[in-house]
DNA sequence: TTGAAAGCGGTACCAG
DNA sequence: CTGGTACCGCTTTCAA
């Protein structure tokens, strides 16, 4: 390592600035410069970059075409300063190893730009001094937050990070419910899978869930067992993978299948569920879905692949994106602005591990459009 | 959509601020008022925390205790303002599908975080105005920029967007090497998947190739023909998936697998790769390895699942993300800087999609320790 | 509509 | 070591 960020003195945070050597670079051109350089003033110009100020077009353009002349831009820094907005978003991640984090992120990064917030990526891992990273988070004074990480934090570090800005929570929630949320709605997917587990005749069905106290977790876990309940299933397992892994998976399968008695599996992810898949196909010599179904839940890429074809249950990406850019949008515009719980409907979607062969014909339902490769 | 972002003006570039609606919130205490609260001056407030600073332990102490009471941070964009050093890094991304890249930047951006640098986002995508998006890096004043994605990106944008800043291309270069670049020694790679082929005795092989014009597929592409021919074997096709995914992947196996005359086939990445194998396997019910050897390249996750133990070309990623951050950290603290190509040394793991069976002891070769679950 | 000037919250140089 | 004081570059009244 190069340099070391600046050490934490007597228990409060230094500032870790001047990383590394010298000051700045070559400096571009300021507004007071082009100002004087064409004879108008420095709010002149200040106005050209405006939008919605008075100022007449005609010198709007002047400006604006010398400005594109000299090469000059706006300093977004200066104009933070005084406007106390950043046009920054943080975004709080963690698990970049599951495939459907990734694909939210640039969406959600994508749908942020296009409504003028840039993303700031805060990178929490477990083991990493978290609450330094939400100090962080306060310094650069981020306009809005989005936490998009099931783990790691809790209630009260979020509320202290988000104090006093837009915060949307995607896919978790805090128990106390003061922080905006949107999400899954976990319940309607994991009847959902039940009823399709129950659909298909299955009776001895099992649960493997995810990182144990997420609120994904448990929510999907709860009310996977409460309808197989209800519908007089037998719960055979309800394992904990104790992550979302795919060697997660594999090991809570053949668990499950050297038990010889469960005919369906939920698993609480598409992870899970494909180590879960290759584990009874190819670990255990098992029949999916004839000796035993398998179903996910996001709809990963994956999941596609004709290999799986994993039945599961598809996070609405996009609404949730869309959600959660509104209500940023909200508690930025309104002053009274209180929090709300978002769960957005998914939709099941019936594929090959669940319903074999041409199955899915002779039980009526449509053949997904993706097994039609 | 809510708020449809600055409409660009005259050619030239609004500024998209007040993406949303009114001002700031409730604002923080700010040194001043700490300084006065406490009877200090402001300058010393700034001294406490800065590191290096002349002042007594004592004072510095007291100012820092009060903070902490008060809840007082530093302002960063202030800061940022006066020094001209943003301390932000932009990472411009673009292929978030492929696992490898979110893994690389996840750990790159805990890497800047480390030496403290906060990443920030830039995700480019086809289609989407790149120019404008570059636009925002020189905005927002970042004090240096990762690239980290093969597309897109000319080299005279990247040229525009870097200027004057410590920049660093990953896994890509331009033609004319005028900018640092960092990534797996490519010919070493593909060199190396051509000797193993050689050494596990095939002689009919083919290169199934990404996006035909990225730098890292016409190195691996190039390598890899010129060593077959060395080696006096026999390419028996070139394909181009025109993309990193399964589906290409797929897609270009068939093509090979029908025309039965291949015994090994080199695919640019993993996912082309996996693609490949499902499609030998699931959709041709080909033996791989015994009928048709399959490599790939950069060693994702994936390639460990026992489904496919996929033997491909592990990309250093530590030591490029190390090389990196230090590349970066020398251009921000040197005036003269000249721009260098860092090829790092990657690493052939040989798994059982080329070596069957017991064949890895066979041949001499270690079990690669991932097989060993 | 336009210009002058007072901040925004720090940094850094200067004198004491 | 400490306090005073010009900036950093832009936004935003306030007058003209």
């Amino acid at each position: 390592m190069v340099v070391t960020s600046g050490h934490t003195v007597a228990g409060d945070d230094m500032d870790d600035a001047n990383p590394v050597g010298p000051p700045p670079k070559r400096k571009p051109i300021t507004a007071r410069e082009l100002a004087r350089l064409m004879g108008v003033s420095q709010s002149a110009v200040s106005r050209a970059f405006t939008p919605g100020t008075s100022i007449s077009p005609q010198l709007r353009q002047r400006i604006l075409r010398a400005a594109a002349e000299l090469d000059y831009h706006p300093n977004a820094i200066a104009s933070m300063l005084s406007t106390r907005r950043s046009n920054i978003a943080g975004i709080v991640v963690s698990e970049m190893q599951n495939p459907f984090y990734p694909t939210l992120i640039e969406k959600l990064s994508r749908e942020l730009q296009r409504v003028g917030l840039q993303s700031l990526m805060f990178n929490i891992t477990r083991g990493s001094n978290i609450e330094e990273q939400l100090v962080a988070l306060r310094k650069y004074n981020v306009d809005a937050v989005v936490v998009v990480s099931a783990t790691v934090l809790s209630g009260a570090s979020l509320r202290w990070a988000t104090e006093g800005r837009a915060a949307v929570l995607v896919n978790r929630t805090i128990p106390d419910q003061t922080l905006t949320s949107v999400s899954c709605d976990n319940v309607e997917g994991a009847r959902a899978i039940a009823d399709h587990f129950h659909a298909i005749g299955r009776r001895q069905v099992a649960y493997v869930g995810g990182l144990p106290h997420t609120s994904t977790n448990l929510e999907r876990q709860n009310a996977f067992i409460t309808r197989v309940a209800e519908l007089g299933m037998t719960l055979t397992h309800t394992l904990s993978g104790g992550e979302y892994s795919y060697e997660a998976g594999y090991r809570a399968a053949l668990e499950i299948g050297q038990a010889k008695r469960t005919d369906a599996v939920f698993f609480a992810n598409d992870i899970l569920a494909i180590g879960g898949f290759d584990a009874f196909k190819d670990g255990l010599g098992l029949l999916v879905p004839e000796d035993i179904a398998v179903a996910g839940f996001d709809d990963v890429d994956m999941t596609r692949w004709p290999r799986y074809s994993l039945t599961t249950f598809r996070q609405p990406v996009d609404a949730i994106i869309e959600r959660t850019v509104s209500l940023i949008i909200e508690q930025l515009s309104n002053e009274d602005f209180s929090p709300s719980q978002n769960p957005l409907s998914g939709e099941l979607l019936i594929r090959h591990s669940t319903v074999g062969g041409r199955g899915l014909e002779k039980i009526g339902l449509p053949l997904p459009p993706q097994e039609q490769r």
